[in-house]
DNA sequence: CTGGTTGCAAACCCTTTGCAATCAT
DNA sequence: ATGATTGCAAAGGGTTTGCAACCAG
C-alpha cells in the first residue's frame, strides 16, 4: 500500500494508514461522519478534514468512488472486482450490491445510440429491505401506499 | 392545472402558474437556480424559496421527481410516461433520457433474489455526449485518458 | 531540506425553515 | 374569514478550503 502510494506521489502517515485501514476493513458503503466516528475510536486526535481528504484520496488513486443516493449525504463505495449495482433500503439506509453484468450491453448500446462515449453506469434500486419490512409488519397494521395512491390518481 | 391542484388541497397563485408554466415549458431538467434565473426573467419579484418550494410541490404531487447526479446540485425532472434511464454528460452537464424496459425484468428479479421490495429504479450513465467530444477534438491534441490510466495501473 | 499532510476554524453553497404579510377561495 | 402562499432573511448541514505547524522521504 505504501509502495502504491509512493508511485502516485503520496507519502504514508499514521493517520492515513488508521483511516484507510479502517475503510477497507468495513465492507459497508460509509460517509465521511461513519468512518470519522470509526477512526475516532482508535484515535481521537484525527480531524474531520483528514478523513474527508484520506477518502477522496482513496477515490483519486481508484480504490473507491463516491455514491450519491439523493439523501444529502456522499457515501464511499469500494471498488470490488466488477462493475455492480445498488439496492439502497430507504429505511434502514443500508446498502447491498448486486450483479449488473447482464445488462451491461444493453446499456453500452443505448449510450452508443445516442452518441455516449459512457464512463461510467450506475444502477441504483431504492426500496424496502426483508428486515425493515418483516419489522413494518409487525408494529403496524397495513401500511398506506403513497407512492401507488398518488400514480393511480389522474395527471392533467 | 387549477383543478388538478384544488382536488390536493393547493391554491393557483400568479407566482405558481409563472413556475409552472416555465417547468413544463423546459424539456430539460433544471436544478432551482436555473428555473428561478427562468422565472425572474419574467417576474423579477419573485423569491427564490417559491420557486424550492414549489419545485417540491411539483414533485409531491407526481408530477416531476428529483434527480440527483452527485455534483451538489439537485435537478428537477418532469416525470413522463415509462421509467428511462439518464445519459449525462459530465461536461455540457446535459442530460438526456433513454429507454430502458427491456432491463426492467432483469432489475426486478435481481431485487427480488435480495429480498428488496424496489419502489423505484434509477440508471445513469456518466460519460461525454457527442457535441463535447467532437469540441474536444478540435481545441485539443489527444486528450489523456486519466480514468483509463488508473484502471490499467496494478491495484494492492 | 522540501513538498505532502494534518487540524482547526472558517468559508462555501445549496437546501430548508421561521415568520409576518398577503392572497385565494 | 381562514388557511395556503409568498418573500426575505437566517438557519441548517454537509462539503471544501486557507493556513500555520508538522512530518515523511
Amino acid at each position: 500500500m505504501r509502495e502504491f502510494l509512493k508511485t502516485k506521489g503520496f507519502k504514508m502517515t499514521p493517520q492515513r494508514e488508521l483511516i484507510f485501514r479502517s475503510f477497507f476493513e468495513l465492507d459497508r458503503h460509509v460517509s465521511v461522519d461513519e468512518l470519522y466516528d470509526k477512526v475516532r475510536q482508535q484515535d481521537n486526535t484525527i480531524g474531520y478534514s483528514t478523513v474527508w481528504r484520506n477518502l477522496k484520496l482513496i477515490c483519486k488513486v481508484g480504490l473507491a468512488e463516491e455514491v450519491n443516493l439523493g439523501d444529502g449525504v456522499t457515501r464511499y463505495d469500494r471498488v470490488t472486482q466488477g462493475p455492480h449495482g445498488h439496492l439502497y433500503c430507504l429505511q434502514c439506509k443500508e446498502l447491498v450490491e448486486f450483479d449488473v453484468e447482464p445488462v451491461l450491453e444493453f446499456l453500452t448500446v443505448a449510450a452508443d445510440e445516442h452518441k455516449f462515449a459512457p464512463d461510467g453506469i450506475k444502477i441504483e434500486i431504492q426500496g424496502h429491505c426483508a428486515k425493515c419490512r418483516k419489522a413494518n409488519k409487525k408494529k403496524a397494521r397495513p401500511v398506506d401506499q403513497p407512492a401507488a395512491k398518488r400514480l393511480a390518481e389522474k395527471r392533467p
